[in-house]
DNA sequence: TTTTATAGATTACAGTTGTAGCTTACAATT
DNA sequence: AATTGTAAGCTACAACTGTAATCTATAAAA
């Protein structure tokens, strides 16, 4: 079930807070993007359509909510991403990453710090 | 320039070897994806079109190559996933990776490894 | 009860993508 | 020189996307 760009924008809004209906969508969507209304109608109606969100209520009132996960679709994405473009290999990835972003002094302390963390899970 | 999930079959050919001429590529692509020749030639153009890939040598006999370096793609890509879904905060990114992965033990000392490298790096 | 505002349904339409067929020009073969 | 194989070009066409206008039914207002 792929989800397209502007679809995401609406899943985001959803993600971020919901239920909710059309005129909080509506409203909340100005704030971002300079959509006209039917286009939101539309592409909620599209992701109705591919089960990516719920609808219950009743009519004229329905409520609007996602159908996966914020986190469930992060996952997917990562992993994905990691599918394609790393051979499935999520250190390579992560390599790649701390190798490419040069993150500062502070955020590799972090990274250390969630690591440790990580492996007192494990034995 | 966007690049579609097809396309991308064929730029992930030219960034494993390149430059490639047609009759490599349709050699190349056989082993993985069952697309008619017309398929492979329709997404090079495009490509080209795109400014995706390059096309130097003579009619008939042209050769392809990669505009943009799969390191430089596979950066955009990570940046973009980030920007779009964790705020740009590559730290977050990282964290959810590692939290959500359930990496082994092992996998989990080779990153503390790169990290340490990565901070020598540093002051 | 008539009017009005509007949630939701239907229709639209151009651009992109996935996938491929048909045409043309030319290098190589006979 | 005639034939042929085949890059490269051009055309096709349905599904999906981005974006929206128009229609319809009904709850709320007057």
């Amino acid at each position: 079930m792929r989800i397209s760009e502007s679809e995401l924008e609406v899943m985001k809004l959803l993600w971020e807070k919901s239920p909710a209906d059309l005129p909080e969508l509506i409203e909340r969507t100005k704030q971002r993007r300079d959509w006209d209304e039917s286009t939101i109608k539309t592409l909620l109606r599209r992701l109705v359509g591919k089960g990516a969100i719920r609808r219950t209520g009743e009519r004229r009132s329905y409520q609007y909510t996602p159908a996966i996960s914020f986190r469930e679709y992060r996952v997917d994405l990562l992993r994905h991403v990691a599918k394609s473009f790393f051979g499935s290999n999520l250190v390579e990835m992560f390599c790649f990453f701390v190798r490419e972003e040069k993150l500062s002094a502070e955020e590799l302390g972090e990274l250390e710090a969630i690591l440790k963390k990580g492996s007192e899970n494990h034995d």
